[in-house]
DNA sequence: CAAACGTGTTCACAATTTTTTAACAAAAAT
DNA sequence: ATTTTTGTTAAAAAATTGTGAACACGTTTG
C-alpha cells in the first residue's frame, strides 16, 4: 500500500501540528495550508497527489464551504470537514456541497485518525475487491447484483438490493432506520420510517430460509448476521 | 489523554532501570516487580490502574507463562512478553496463553518504546472504532449490541441494554437511580424510581451466573463490578 | 428480643410501544 | 397496457415497559 497524502487546512498552527504529528506517525504524508486561498493553490499544484483533505470551516481569506465547492468543481478528492460546533454544520448543506464526512471540533486526534483509516480502508475495499459476499447460504455479487440463497438466484428490487447491501457492508453492526433511510433513500428523503420496515419485510420474504439473517434489534434498527 | 501505567516484571535490575527511565521520559507511570510472585501481588493491588504489563519469561519464583496465565484468569490487561532468545518463544503458545505481543531480548529501549506507543495507539483507535467491553464472564459489543455471558449470547430489551451500558461505562462507580433515570429514560421522565429496580432485576435475571456483577449500594444506587 | 422502619426485590398484569404484516393505490418501468 | 416497484396506512402481533402491592431483609428503636 503506497503512502497516502493528506492536506490539512486550518488556520490554527497548533491544530495543524497536532494533526500532522499523529498522521505522520501513522504513516501519512502531510501537507498544510493556513487559509483557504493557499489551500486552493496547494491543491492546484499537488492536486493529483492529494488523497484526502481535512478542511476547517472557519478560515481566513476563503471559508471552508467555498474552498470545498471550488475544489469540487475540479476534483472528486475526498474531503472531511472540521466544524467548530455541531450547530455550525448544516449536514445537508455540507453533503450537498460535496463533503464526504465531517468531524466535530475539538477533534480527538485518535478518533480522527480512526475515522481517516476507516475511510481509506473502505475506499480501498471498494476499489480492490470486486465485492462478492459469501455467507452461509447467501451470496451477493455486487458487480452483477446477483443474490443467491442456497445456490439459487432470487430477484430483488432496487431498494431491496440496496438495503441488503448496506446491511451486509455493516454486517455485525446495528444499522438504524435513519441510517438506512439516509443511505438507501438519500438524506433529503421525507417519508416515514415505517417504509424501511416494509422493505425489510419484503426482503426477508425473498430471502426465504435465510430470512433471519436480518435480525431486528428492537428500538435500534436492524443487523445482518453473517 | 491520561497517563498510562506500565508494570515491568523482570529479575534483572539493570533492565528494569533502563526501561523505567525510557518509559518515564516518554510520559508513562512505571511499576516494577523483580519476580513473578511479587508481580501477581502488585497486580492484585494495582490491577485497575495498570494499562500494560511488560513480562519477562525467565523469572524466579514463578515463570512468565504462569504469571501471564494467572493474570488472564482475572483480567484482560494487555501483556507484552519479553523473551531472551527467540527460540525460547513458542509464538503460538504465547498467544494462546493470552499475551498480546512479544519482544525479543536484548530489547532496544527505543524499539520497545515505539512498539508500546504503537500498541496504545492501536488500542485507542480500536476503542474509538468499536466499543467492546470484556470482563470476566461478560462481553458487550456496542456496535452490535451483542451481550454474552460465559460466551453465550443473551437478549436484552432496549432499556435493559442501555442500563447495562451506562453501568459498565461507569464501572466501579456508584450510579444513583436518579442518574440512571436521567440517562436511560431522559431527564424529562416522569415515573417513579422503583422502575429502575424492576429493570435492574430483569437485567440481573438475564445475566444469570453474573447477576452479581451489578451490586446494590443500599441508599445510593447500583455499581457494576468489572 | 421484638417491633417498626427503611430500603430493595420480586411478581403479575395492564398499558404502551414497537415491529410485522397485509392491503391498496400511486409511480415507474417494461 | 401491463407488470413491477414503491410508499402509506391501518390492523394484528409481539415484545417491552411501568406500576403497585406483597415480600424480604437488614437496621434501628423501643
Amino acid at each position: 500500500m503506497e503512502r497516502k497524502t493528506v492536506l490539512i487546512v486550518d488556520d490554527e498552527e497548533k491544530i495543524r501540528i497536532l494533526l500532522r504529528d499523529f498522521l505522520e506517525r501513522e504513516g501519512y504524508n502531510v501537507l498544510e495550508s493556513p487559509d483557504g486561498k493557499q489551500a486552493l493553490e496547494m491543491f492546484q499544484r499537488f492536486g493529483n497527489d492529494i488523497d484526502l483533505i481535512l478542511l476547517d470551516i472557519m478560515l481566513p481569506e476563503l471559508d471552508g464551504w467555498t474552498v470545498c465547492r471550488k475544489i469540487r468543481e475540479a476534483s472528486q478528492v475526498p474531503i472531511i470537514m472540521l466544524t467548530a460546533r455541531s450547530e455550525d454544520f448544516d449536514e445537508v448543506h455540507g453533503f450537498e456541497i460535496g463533503a464526504d464526512d465531517y468531524v466535530k471540533k475539538p477533534v480527538k486526534p485518535t478518533a480522527l485518525i480512526a475515522r481517516i483509516n476507516a475511510f481509506f480502508r473502505r475506499l480501498e475495499r471498494e476499489k480492490n475487491e470486486n465485492n462478492v459476499f459469501v455467507f452461509d447460504g447467501i451470496e451477493i455479487d455486487d458487480a452483477s447484483h446477483v443474490v443467491k440463497v442456497d445456490g439459487s438466484e432470487i430477484s430483488l428490487s432496487p431498494k431491496e438490493y440496496s438495503l441488503l447491501l448496506i446491511l451486509v457492508e455493516n454486517r455485525g453492526k446495528i444499522v438504524s432506520r435513519e441510517q438506512l433511510l439516509n443511505q438507501v433513500w438519500g438524506y433529503d428523503y421525507y417519508g416515514g420510517l415505517r417504509t424501511v420496515d416494509t422493505h425489510i419485510n419484503r426482503l426477508r420474504i425473498k430471502l426465504g430460509r435465510k430470512a433471519d439473517a436480518i435480525a431486528t434489534i428492537r428500538g435500534f434498527g436492524y443487523r445482518f448476521e453473517g
